[in-house]
DNA sequence: CTTCTGATTCGACGAATGTCTAACCAGTGA
DNA sequence: TCACTGGTTAGACATTCGTCGAATCAGAAG
């Protein structure tokens, strides 16, 4: 072990809202979230690789579809374990996943959890990939 | 093991523009790749999963970022590898996982090999992940 | 041909991941 | 109170992943 960097970004969870301010050298605000227009620092891409990695598996990528297609955009944990031959405590570790990543959030209503999507951190990832959603906004 | 489903989805790696026809009630035609749209499939979520995966990783977001930033739209190994605290081998297979995914491409030039983005496929995964993207572009 | 530099491949190893079963917690209703 | 259903937690296990050092390949330059 000699190499290695890691940075120990501590960074909680993710926060709806939080770019938009210490932006190094951008000045244009809008524009430069996205991964094409200033070179991603290292804490920032610590700090979103794993929203990346959530829904970087297959199982969890439908979990979230399913969620955000949901009538009510919400949707209980035994319909989303209907929709796969997996087990529920399966089912629950990546329901957990997505928690822990900030994209979804659940409450308990009697019997049933329902889980909804944040949209926000969605949008935020969106705008990152999307270098040209920048260009359409901007003039 | 009863459970386990799979799918067995061997679909290449990527291929440039897919979607944009079967669309179950929609009549937007643009609209509904977003995950928000419709309900994910196994297969679609199969073959867009490794994608996520694939910028899922702290490093390979940077080195996606470093390469897409880069003046002229591509970069040469021996930057990349000087922005990491890290050996060249292990550059090397991050570059070679991005490119498995469809992300980059790469050509050796005399000693140097450079590597390029692939903005089709960065534009697909934000349109997945944007709901209001498809709102913009369709105007 | 030999040597040098840039980059990839190979093999290894510890850490993380996805899945399961078993056990447990949380409400509901008799 | 007791039993039942819905969901999560705990622990185990095989697989995958990220990283490294050593070896190898590919051109360039003596």
């Amino acid at each position: 072990m000699s190499k290695q960097q890691l940075s120990v970004v501590d960074t909680p969870v993710i926060d709806p809202a939080p770019d938009a301010a210490a932006d190094p050298a951008s000045g244009a605000g809008v524009c430069c979230s996205p991964l094409a227009c200033a070179p991603l620092g290292a804490e920032e891409a610590a700090e979103l690789a794993p929203l990346f990695k959530a829904i970087g598996d297959p199982v969890r990528l439908r979990l979230l579809s399913l969620i955000a297609c949901h009538e009510g955009g919400e949707a209980c944990v035994c319909e989303l374990t209907d929709a796969f031959d997996l087990t529920p405590p399966t089912i629950s570790h990546h329901l957990k996943v997505l928690k822990q990543a900030g994209l979804i959030d659940s409450e308990r209503r009697g019997t049933w959890v329902y889980y909804w999507v944040n949209p926000q951190v969605l949008q935020r990832l969106s705008v990152i990939l999307g270098p040209r959603v920048a260009a359409v906004a901007s003039q």
